[in-house]
DNA sequence: CGATTGCTTGATACCTCTCAACCCAGGTGG
DNA sequence: CCACCTGGGTTGAGAGGTATCAAGCAATCG
């Protein structure tokens, strides 16, 4: 279940702003100058592990931003297949659309806490307003950049170089940049990867084995050697 | 070897808009009102089959329009593996970059014709230009869609599968609807749907035997039952 | 022609999936 | 407190799908 409570301190323009470091992006400064647009607050809402947010092919008239927690948008086949197509972290924007619909799920891998700010009007005060589109445009061309590099995994690596570029990837997510604290089970990360949970399993045990990682729990990967992890992802 | 030839009939701004079909596109007559910016026309140019246009991480101070041919866009792997993120066909846009730097390579499938536009100054002028940014963020926002249903395919579906999808996907772009004519050797439509030449090559003539579709020429297929075809979708 | 290129087909290897058993930690209820 | 259950994770055996290696064919082009 959700939760939800206005919130006025939250403006996406701002957020928006911080999460574009490019040529594109706009200064916080700007950004906090620029106030009650109709879409500049959001209402703070929680969803408990595993709680859908949205389905494909909802009717998109949120988008949402994560404040605590991690959110995976995903795309299923009719017999149930999952491909999830990214995780989501605190500061992170999803659910933004061009049509009228969502075109992946999305749901809460842990516990987690996320902004939903209206769709509603984005559209046409982004025509009148150059660094709001520049930030949408920013955030589009990222995600898009993202998206091929994933195609490029799912397409051409291996199990190994496939886990072993996920391990690295998420590290740079955590605290420490040589241990990976996974919000996920096997099971994301197989469905990340176009894996199968026991072929994530048993590569994880190799890599431990040929002591490329230290796994203490199941939940926390140490990254031993991270030069030989690199080198599977040449 | 390519040849340029300075072009003033074209004009970026109405081929964007003409290829925008959404809500954030912008009229071509409107478009057409607009001239005599620094991008609004192109040099024509032509590739033989097979050379490269740009490499990624080329610096990227072109972008360009597919006259006539096709282009693929890929990515590479130290080792040679390739992944072909996506065709263009006559009227698509490509290497549209946020940064300074092409995140993919771009060659021709076939001898093609393409229009190539300084992206120069192109950032600033989408920031003054509400109609121009829309249409920007309109392709971008397009292509990550196409981008993430790629992911779903590569990721989770079978080799059968993928070829159907493929098969349905470019039937769409020929005149018949139900004749597939390829400009693209099975090599390339292998790197697209991360298989190998002989896997692609084996499900066709599995697919012909079936009865899912004839193979008049290695590069014409008619599909014959596309309902069946579409199945191998769901 | 001979050489080359794209495509098909066959035999076999191997990587990943499938199915199954088992372990472990945490939660629940008697 | 302990028995039990559950869910996530690991591991093993075997199957299966796709890759690899290799040969052959047809069309194209010097």
């Amino acid at each position: 279940m959700s939760t939800q409570l206005a919130v006025s301190a939250e403006r996406a323009t701002a957020a928006l702003a911080a999460a574009a470091g490019s040529p594109w992006a706009l200064q916080p400064d700007d950004a906090a100058a620029r106030s009650g647009t109709p879409w500049s607050t959001g209402s703070v809402q929680h969803f408990t592990q595993d709680r859908e947010i949205y389905g494909e092919g909802d009717h998109a008239k949120l988008f949402y931003k994560v404040v605590s927690g991690v959110v995976r948008t995903c795309k299923f086949l009719s017999d149930g297949r999952r491909q999830i197509d990214s995780f989501h972290v605190a500061g992170e924007f999803f659910g933004l659309e061009l049509g009228q619909e969502y075109s992946l799920s999305a749901e809460a891998v842990s516990d987690c806490t996320i902004i939903a700010y209206r769709r509603q009007g984005l559209e046409s005060l982004a025509a009148n307003d150059g660094a709001l589109s520049s930030m949408l445009l920013s955030h589009a061309m990222r995600s898009l950049a993202r998206a091929q590099e994933h195609s490029l995994l799912l397409g051409r690596r291996s199990a190994v170089e496939k886990v072993a570029s996920f391990l690295i990837e998420w590290a740079e997510h955590s605290p420490d940049r040589d241990v990976a604290t996974l919000a996920m089970t096997r099971h994301d990360i197989a469905d990340y990867l176009g894996l199968t949970i026991e072929t994530v399993s048993r590569t994880l045990s190799q890599l431990e084995r040929d002591g490329l990682i230290d796994l203490p729990t199941s939940r926390q990967i140490r990254l031993k050697d991270l030069d030989a992890l690199r080198e599977l992802n040449a």
